[in-house]
DNA sequence: TGAAATGTTGGGGCG
DNA sequence: ACGCCCCAACATTTC
């Protein structure tokens, strides 16, 4: 009898353009693993948000390949797996969080011990970060260069169709996945996930589709508008690896070239961000201290606040200034925020508030489903200022202002701030100047004197 | 992938 | 008719 060999599933939880995968399947009959890792060490474990996705993109793969789940260390439980299943060969695709090298290595350590096949497939991202240097030979700490290095070395290549697998029947038992308690039940936070998400590969590029025939033409400006339907929506499933970003560039180059440049600047509008996503990935690969500490060190010693109160305010939605306080209850409800809300409330922890930058990475990634170490630590330290090509200190969103141009109806607010739903939008961003009572907290820090505050504080630094 | 302060200009009201 | 002032509206600079 044949011996099977390995997929081990991880960030890449998708049939289609899976490298791994397609090469697992091209050797042998398969048996697909995926390891629940909570035991390696300085690894982040996974936020309650990430969980929730986890267990139903789990589900959806498992419709279509039968899964064995395991919990543990990864390089542990595979050797086992190995042994009993007297495996040949193991695949996997790479993944570049700061702890995995580690851990890859000493998978392949596992594999060379027992005589097994290790192959590593990339896919998760475009480029390797390896790939892509200055001149000089040196990572790029700067985004429009790199992005324009990224783009002279685009991808020509199509995405791999699912392949055709032979599974393995496994004598190996697998974990229940209602077992793992990835969904919260105390109390259910997660009831309004479902209506806004379908995890899983099928979800992926239904979203994917929908994005390139309605929002793509318009990108450019409709990704700003919270009030709007104008972004992709993809991060968590690229997260996850549902969908591979070769997908999603390409699908966007070709609506661009069937387009014949009617928006050839809305989709270079779209590539960047798929490009900013490698870019995070490219900073972490080669400063893996960038989810604990400032790319710029002299922000290590940043005489940040400390103010329980201040943060809670700020997690709950109730500052006071209605377009952060809807960005924060967005994310508790859905999982998610938008983009440009994420810039607005990010400002305002760490400049209105001077509380540091790592405690609003913490907490988004609990609460995102699209928590991802790079981009989440590469785009705080980039509000923070504190990071490579990073927003200048002296960049203070007024939440107010920012909300009057981009949810000048204030449709955004009313959605998630229902006490202020029946305002004008006249006045809706600017509830301190109301006449009557309203049932809506006062702002708990006045935009002028916080805003000379920070200004003092960070002008110090940067004067270092 | 800002905002506020400061500077400049030009039209209109008005003595 | 003219100069003066006020102040939008826009531009520049500063943080």
């Amino acid at each position: 009898m044949t011996q099977p060999v390995i997929m081990w599933f991880r960030q890449d939880l998708r049939l289609s353009d899976n490298a791994a995968l397609s090469a697992a399947a091209a050797s042998g009959p398969v048996i697909g693993v995926y390891i629940l890792d909570d035991e390696t060490p300085g690894a982040w474990r996974w936020g309650g948000a990430s969980r929730w996705w986890l267990h139903h993109s789990l589900e959806s793969l498992s419709r279509k390949l039968p899964l064995i789940l395991k919990k543990g260390k990864a390089d542990v439980v595979l050797a086992k797996i190995i042994k009993e299943t007297d495996a040949r060969a193991l695949y996997f695709t790479r993944d570049y969080a700061p702890w995995s090298a580690g851990l890859e290595q000493r998978v392949r350590d596992v594999c060379d011990k027992a005589g097994v096949d290790c192959h590593r497939y990339g896919g998760f991202l475009l480029h390797e970060p390896e790939a892509i240097r200055t001149g000089a030979g040196q990572p790029y700490k700067v985004f429009t260069p790199f992005s324009r290095a990224a783009f002279a070395a685009q991808p020509d290549r199509k995405p791999r169709p699912a392949p055709k697998i032979d599974c393995a029947i496994a004598k190996v038992t697998s974990d229940h996945l209602s077992d793992w308690k990835l969904l919260p039940s105390k109390p259910n936070w997660a009831k309004g996930f479902a209506s806004v998400w379908t995890p899983g590969e099928d979800g992926a590029r239904a979203r994917l589709e929908r994005f390139i025939e309605n929002a793509l033409v318009d990108y450019a400006d409709g990704r700003d508008r919270p009030d709007q339907d104008g972004t992709s929506r993809l991060s968590p499933h690229l997260h996850w690896g549902e969908i591979s970003p070769l997908q999603c560039w390409q699908a966007a180059r070709g609506a661009m070239d069937k387009a014949r440049g009617r928006f050839d600047r809305s989709g270079e509008v779209f590539l960047k961000e798929l490009l900013w996503r490698e870019f995070s990935y490219h900073l972490i690969h080669h400063w893996p201290d960038l989810p604990e500490k400032a790319f710029r060190p002299e922000f290590n010693d940043f005489p940040w606040r400390s103010d329980n109160k201040g943060l809670r305010a700020w997690q709950q939605g109730r500052t006071g200034y209605p377009l952060v306080d809807a960005g924060m209850r967005e994310l508790w409800a859905t999982g998610y925020m938008h983009n440009r809300v994420r810039m607005i409330t990010a400002s305002f922890l760490i400049k209105h508030l001077l509380l540091p930058w790592q405690e609003g990475e913490k907490w988004f990634w609990d609460t995102l489903v699209d928590a991802d170490i790079a981009n989440n630590a590469a785009s705080w330290q980039w509000v923070a200022g504190s990071g490579a090509d990073a927003a200048p200190y002296f960049r203070i969103f007024n939440p107010t202002l920012q909300a009057e141009k981009f949810d000048p109806n204030g449709d955004y607010v009313r959605k998630w701030v229902p006490e202020l739903a029946d305002r004008p939008a006249s006045v809706i961003h600017r509830p301190w100047e109301a006449e009557g009572r309203l049932d809506y907290p006062p702002p708990i820090v006045d935009h002028d004197m916080a805003r000379k505050r920070a200004l003092a504080a960070l002008k110090e630094v940067n004067s270092k």
